[in-house]
DNA sequence: ATTCTAGTATGTAGCGAACT
DNA sequence: AGTTCGCTACATACTAGAAT
């Protein structure tokens, strides 16, 4: 056993400072370590920095020297890069000065433009302000927005309503494109919309995040979850906002649509239209064209990269298009098909 | 005075016809 | 066959003027 001594690079788990220790076996190290941080050799053992690997008297000549290794007492794990991230992350849950400091003085010095990107996001992470509600409370938030606007859940709200109110003004226009009778039944269906839209304040209670847990499309902190495409059951990037935290947030989030996945111009329209032509003593079953225009049932909140703008090929379900025949005709309740 | 409405402005994608 | 162009669809933002 002449083998030229190993040193390589050690630190403890809990302890930020490094130390070069050489050896010519791993119980070698260990001991030398376990010395070196005052800790108790019983139970301890050494793994790569890298992956966590534990190290054996087998495997030890092969370490390459000056590798990182982690000295780890009973009971201590360690999974490689993996555990500093999970320790990176923790940071996140109570963003300290310190941190925020220190991030912002890498990025002044910062040329890469991925590292740039990667300090930046870290930085509008943490100086978000989720739990601020009111304009008296973060005020950089509401920067830009008129002064009747007084809280973030009023402005979202607001945002929602002008949204779906947009979409009853296109509904709106076009009574005027049709026959005179047709037209009279079109203004009563509009009307009949439109009082469902007023009583609930236009939906505007999808973006809001104090609204009742069915209501709103958001957490009660008011983290939105892209929907994904309409074709799809879910968000393969798993897009996610929360325009409550800072003013970037919220300006990024009118970048996200709601989309119809039955097309409103190309298919909902047109087909109320027809439905409302060809009616012959039928009566046209408005709730479920208001459903299909201005509610969540036939609405996905999605990020930009999310929204297709192909033609979907979706139809409106025939069968619901009418009321169901009740008062004149029928003996028994109509039963659904089979 | 404030809020709402309706029209206009902005911007991207898809698609088919015309063109090279 | 590939490119360009004009049109329509998708969407939201902005803004002047009407309504409350």
């Amino acid at each position: 056993m002449l083998q030229k001594p190993k040193s390589v690079k050690l630190r403890a788990l809990r302890s930020p400072r490094k130390f070069g220790v050489a050896g010519r076996s791993c119980q070698e190290v260990l001991r030398k370590g376990c010395l070196r941080f005052q800790l108790p050799e019983r139970g301890s053992r050494l793994c790569l920095y890298e992956d966590g690997t534990e190290l054996t008297e087998d495997y030890f000549p092969s370490v390459p020297d000056n590798a990182e290794l982690v000295l780890l007492t009973l009971g201590q794990a360690w999974q490689g890069y993996v555990s500093d991230i999970r320790r990176f992350l923790s940071a996140f849950h109570e963003p300290q000065v310190g941190l925020i400091q220190a991030a912002q003085q890498l990025l002044c010095d910062e040329q890469a433009p991925q590292r740039q990107r990667l300090l930046a996001d870290l930085l509008h992470n943490v100086s978000q302000n989720i739990a601020a509600e009111t304009r008296a409370e973060d005020p950089p938030w509401f920067e830009g927005l008129e002064s009747r606007f007084q809280s973030k859940s009023g402005y979202l709200r607001y945002s929602c309503e002008s949204r779906i109110r947009s979409y009853l003004r296109e509904v709106s226009s076009y009574p005027s494109t049709v026959g005179a009778e047709a037209q009279e039944e079109f203004l009563r269906v509009l009307g009949s919309m439109c009082q469902r839209l007023r009583s609930m304040q236009y939906n505007g209670s999808y973006f809001d995040r104090g609204a009742k847990g069915g209501s709103r499309l958001c957490t009660p902190e008011g983290w939105f979850s892209c929907q994904g495409p309409f074709d799809m059951d879910s968000c393969l990037s798993r897009h996610s906002i929360n325009p409550y935290s800072n003013r970037e947030s919220r300006i990024l989030f009118s970048t996200w649509n709601l989309d119809h996945i039955i097309e409103k111009k190309r298919t909902i329209i047109p087909t109320l239209v027809e439905a409302i032509k060809e009616q012959d003593g039928r009566e046209v079953d408005w709730e479920y064209f208001y459903g299909l225009l201005f509610t969540s049932e036939n609405l996905k909140l999605v990020h930009i990269v999310c929204h297709k703008k192909t033609t979907h090929k979706l139809n409106c379900d025939p069968s619901r298009i009418y009321k169901p025949q009740t008062r004149l005709k029928r003996k028994q309740p109509v039963r659904k098909r089979q």
